[in-house]
RNA sequence: GACCCCAUCGUCUAGCGGUUAGGACACCGCCCUUUCACGGCGGCGGCACGGGUUCGAUUCCCGUUGGGGUCGCCA
């Protein structure tokens, strides 16, 4: 068996869009599984539009997410690897130009001396006239005395399709076949000189002896145009599989201009990396053992298989993802948690550097099985950092608006008092004599208590908070806590 | 418009001629519980439509409808 050779092929344009994300996966995910190689190629003939940062940006967004690649250019500060390169295409040119020339010699291309003024004309005449818009084929079978008169004025290079019909094996799309008929003597080679992408992508496929083309299924009739060049340069054909389409929540293709569209978006959103890999391969792809949902990147390339690839395309659902994301952020260590979770504070403007790691990791603990994202850990853990300066209107009104509250929160603060050593299990214990004392429900302490502290309703569960905000911090808020409800008691 | 692809609960999907059409997210109850969340239990909810083929179609074929894609000297 030939080892499998894979690759993505971006184009930089300033970002790293989602669904080349998942195309990029699936790519990487076969090779992983099958031993093979990943490729990496920079689709960067569109001088136009190519910046050479938005190739870092791409890098970045393949960092994140864990894909590694064994061939590629040298960018975002990794040297070039592999024997088939150059992997950016725009370095390329040469070896295009020379196999477009091969072409015209084998007279399966030709020049043609259009313009592109005279072909747009066309096409807009054709357009007017609802007719399909196709090439005349003037420059088709310009003789070779024809071709000398034209002397040296600039041409493109069109390649001749032949009579009959073509059909693609296509692994996730079946067996897909149209007329040759329908498909247009496309240009190979601009007049400057420039490869078109056509031409780029079947050469460079073919020279680096890729053997399975996976990508977008917005690709499956290129591919039509994509084996005729295959077949005409005399490579080995490659297998195809078109991968269906990431939509937006509305069904709509995944607009640039959306948030999300770029797969960085959700490191910014608090979403791991893991979660989305998880995320994306479900989106048309399903694993044997069925039910299963939750996978790492290691279970996931174990899991892998070309065969139980979907073919309809996917809406991008959040609510999943962020269902996800929580299962995700569970499996990982309280360590793995706080480390992730700092840089948030600090962003939001935390002085976490107060408090030690020990005392962090307790945090990012308690917060564990509570948060839906990484960002989350900002209101469930701000109070930590600074004392609550309001209290939650609704959670006054209910908490604290009995006319004795200010008696309880007393009671609360006497039944702390005392408390040498403030741990969970102390506090748990204080909380429990004060139900056996009064007879009335632990959330009647509870619910006062929290709102004191962190002055909300919700947050990670009331003993070990307290424990983690200590004896002195503690006291003071519910001292404070408890002045509010006087003056509040006396205004009314 | 032409060509190509797709079509099971709201969403992601299992199913590959005979199933009470299964699971997950979401939603709604209930339980657990100091809140929220987690977890557990239960519920709601689907084979787009019309023809065939067949003893029998979610499943195979054709058409319709709907959605998507491609039709560049962009990639």
């Amino acid at each position: 068996m030939t080892p499998i050779r894979v690759r993505i092929a971006p184009s930089p344009t300033g970002f790293f869009h989602i669904g080349n994300a998942k195309t990029a996966l699936i790519n990487w995910l076969y090779a992983r599984k099958t031993g093979g190689t990943f490729i990496l190629r920079l689709e960067d003939t569109d001088t136009e539009r190519s910046e050479a940062q938005y190739a870092d940006i791409i890098c970045e967004g393949l960092r994140w997410l864990g894909i590694d690649w064994d061939e590629g250019p040298a960018f975002g500060g990794e040297a070039e690897r592999g024997a088939l390169g150059p992997y950016r295409q725009s370095e390329r040119r040469e070896i295009h130009c020379r196999e477009a020339q091969r072409l015209v010699d084998d007279a399966k291309a030709y020049r043609c001396f259009c313009t592109k003024e005279e072909l747009d004309a066309e096409r807009e005449r054709a357009q007017a006239e609802k007719r399909p818009p196709r090439y005349s084929g003037k420059c088709r079978n310009l003789t070779a005395e024809q071709i000398a008169a034209m002397g040296d004025r600039p041409y493109s290079v069109r390649f001749r399709v032949p009579e009959g019909a073509t059909v693609i094996e296509d692994l996730v799309q079946g067996s897909v076949r149209v007329e040759n008929k329908e498909i247009d003597d496309f240009i190979i080679v601009k007049p400057n000189g420039d490869p078109v992408f056509h031409l780029a992508v079947v050469v460079d496929d073919g020279l680096m002896e890729i053997t399975h083309v996976m990508r977008g299924d917005d690709h499956l009739t290129n591919a039509f145009r994509h084996v005729l060049l295959f077949n005409a340069l005399g490579y080995k054909l490659p297998t195809f599989a078109h991968l269906p389409m990431v939509l937006d929540e509305t069904g709509k293709k995944y607009s640039k201009r959306l948030h999300g569209a770029n797969v960085l978006d959700w490191r910014e959103d608090g979403y791991l990396p893991e979660t989305i890999v998880n995320y994306l391969v479900l989106l048309g792809w399903t694993p044997e053992e069925e039910g299963r949902e939750l996978f790492t990147r290691t279970e996931l390339v174990e899991a892998f298989s070309l065969e139980r690839l979907g073919k309809s395309a996917g809406k991008f659902d959040l609510k999943k993802l962020q269902w996800l994301n929580g299962q995700h952020i569970r499996m990982l260590s309280p360590e793995e948690l706080r480390d992730k979770v700092l840089p948030i504070l600090h962003k939001a403007g935390f002085d976490t550097s107060v408090k030690s790691q020990e005392w962090l990791t307790r945090m990012a603990a308690i917060c564990q099985e509570k948060i839906p994202t990484l960002n989350e850990i900002v209101p469930y853990t701000d109070f930590f950092f600074v004392a609550p300066t309001a209290y939650d209107e609704k959670a006054v009104a209910k908490q604290w608006g009995k006319p004795y509250a200010a008696e309880h929160l007393a009671s609360i603060i006497a039944a702390f008092e005392p408390i040498s050593s403030w741990d969970h299990d102390t506090l748990k214990a204080a909380f429990e004599k004060l139900v056996a004392d009064t007879g009335l429900a632990l959330g009647q302490f509870v619910h006062p208590t929290r709102l004191a502290l962190t002055g909300k309703s919700v947050g990670p569960g009331l003993f070990e908070l307290t424990e983690l905000l200590g004896k002195d911090e503690s006291l003071n808020r519910l001292r404070a806590a408890a002045a509010f409800v006087r003056a509040r008691g006396d205004a009314a």
